[in-house]
DNA sequence: ACAACTCATCGACAAATGTCAATGGGTCGC
DNA sequence: GCGACCCATTGACATTTGTCGATGAGTTGT
């Protein structure tokens, strides 16, 4: 599965069967790994912040330049935690001219939510 | 704060302020520390079979020994996980006798899934 | 064509993490 | 009391993770 745009990234398969899975029945090894998968992804507090600036953010997207002084960290390391966050399902990125705008997956956690809830 | 018991453990003050937290107004750096570390606690495809395992055994609570097996882990390691799980108050611990019940604390996976909604 | 700009990738490195064997500290049955 | 049992802690180790500087790839304006 691969994303559009000029990086070929692999995206993450986020668990989309219904119910509860961590409590209720016991969760299966193999569906514990995609779910521990990602929830690292937003177990970060730089990611969490990153998440939450892009939410934020004019027209609800923002560009790596938008983002590296608000987090004061190195572009590369911003430009690091993004990819993360694209792998995992949380944002989606659109490449416009010299600029990559990332936007926050609506239901992206909303469904990790309804993953962990009982 | 401390843990009832004899290992004196500490619990990390899980945000339990209202409405959305992530998304929303832009998290800040110490909200973010803190919600991390909750998340890294069961960003562990380890500690999510553990909290399902206690979850789902009978009157939902196991002993150590009631988890070793199933997770085909030594048991130095599962009590490491325990720990952790307890420590990000997702568990609780309570020694009878030779043997330390752990139990699903019921509201923080709620209160955890609250935070990440928008 | 070329310089400036935005961003991703690479290589390196320190810190954090997950795991185990060995050991210690309580608790129960005999 | 003493051995058996359950569990936590310790020390060690390999792997993963977060970060940076340097570099490269693609785009735009002159």
């Amino acid at each position: 599965m691969t994303v559009t745009g000029p990086p070929t990234t692999t995206v993450l398969p986020v668990l989309t069967e219904c119910c509860s899975p961590v409590v209720g029945q016991v969760i299966t090894p193999a569906d514990a790994d995609t779910l521990a998968s990602s929830l690292k992804a937003i177990a970060d507090p730089t990611r969490l912040r990153l998440v939450s600036l892009v939410a934020a953010h004019e027209d609800q997207e923002a560009c790596v330049c938008d983002l590296t002084e608000p987090v004061g960290l190195s572009q590369p390391t911003v430009s690091h935690h993004l990819k993360i966050l694209v792998e995992a399902g949380i944002l989606s990125r659109e490449q416009r001219g010299r600029w990559a705008y990332y936007r926050l997956i609506p239901s992206s956690l909303t469904d990790l939510a309804r993953l962990i809830t009982p």
